[in-house]
DNA sequence: ATATGTGCAAATCCTTTGCATAGAA
DNA sequence: TTCTATGCAAAGGATTTGCACATAT
């Protein structure tokens, strides 16, 4: 077993998820660097491999990562859930013709003159998408 | 007809939208003040007021809206696309437990540092959603 | 007349679920 | 064993589409 699947295994038990075989493959697909995926990219991939995941277990482990902080979804495209495995404080850029999606750091962004919240409410996050489209000639 | 429904016709009109009586029901119920809808609560709502159009046109009719400027869509949720009937520049606040959305004007919150957009891309706009929840006592 | 819009039901697409089997502790 | 995860197919829910009928110009 290689190093990054033994790191990849504590990093899951670490955030109380059992690591089956299926989780260290979407794990290794997906969190050894920031990215953002679909489940249907995580299932291509997977079959690419030859690794057989079902389509049911790519959205349960990626929902079961996302609740448990390892990945964010992103409500972005109305037809797909994005899975961002950079959890840092970031915004986004978003091609709008092919919906690639890139990072901003949050830390060169930032947000003035934000209002009072409503009474009782706490900050529970900050969405930004940048769209961007060809420019028309 | 009434006053409001002769300048909702115009309003068509003017954005090349044929004015059919079913389009002027959502018109009315939907561009007379900002608000952000959903297509089963425009639905409701004409039901409610004894008018049936089909779920077919109420879907192509807030579409075509959008598509000429009169609404704008909102992807803030996964499971259902919100039409906002404010197309001025502003922001949102949402509600995490509720999904409900509050306005925030954009001359107030201001982004500052954006980066270069990349080569051959222009802006297409600028998405802010402020996510807030109860408090934890 | 001729083009356009509407309504219904069926089709789609993404995602979730039920349940029997397989695997882990 | 005993609990939890996986896989398959079916279910679910929002949205779109095909097509016949109605409406508008």
């Amino acid at each position: 077993m290689s190093v990054s699947q033994e790191s990849l295994r504590a990093k899951l038990l670490a955030h109380g998820i059992g690591a089956t075989a299926q989780r260290l493959e979407i794990a290794a697909l997906v969190l050894n660097e920031p990215q953002h995926v679909t489940a249907e990219v995580v299932l291509s991939r997977l079959g690419a491999l030859g690794r057989r995941v079902s389509k049911a277990t790519v959205y349960n482990t990626l929902n079961l990562f996302a609740a448990r902080g390892l990945l964010r979804t992103l409500a972005i495209d109305p037809d797909v859930t994005w899975f961002d495995s950079n959890t840092g404080p970031h915004f986004h850029l978003q091609q709008v013709e092919t919906g690639v999606l890139m990072d901003l750091d949050a830390t060169a962004v930032q947000l003035v003159g934000l209002p009072e919240l409503p009474l009782g409410t706490e900050l529970a996050g900050i969405d930004v998408v940048i769209r961007v489209r060809k420019r028309a000639e």
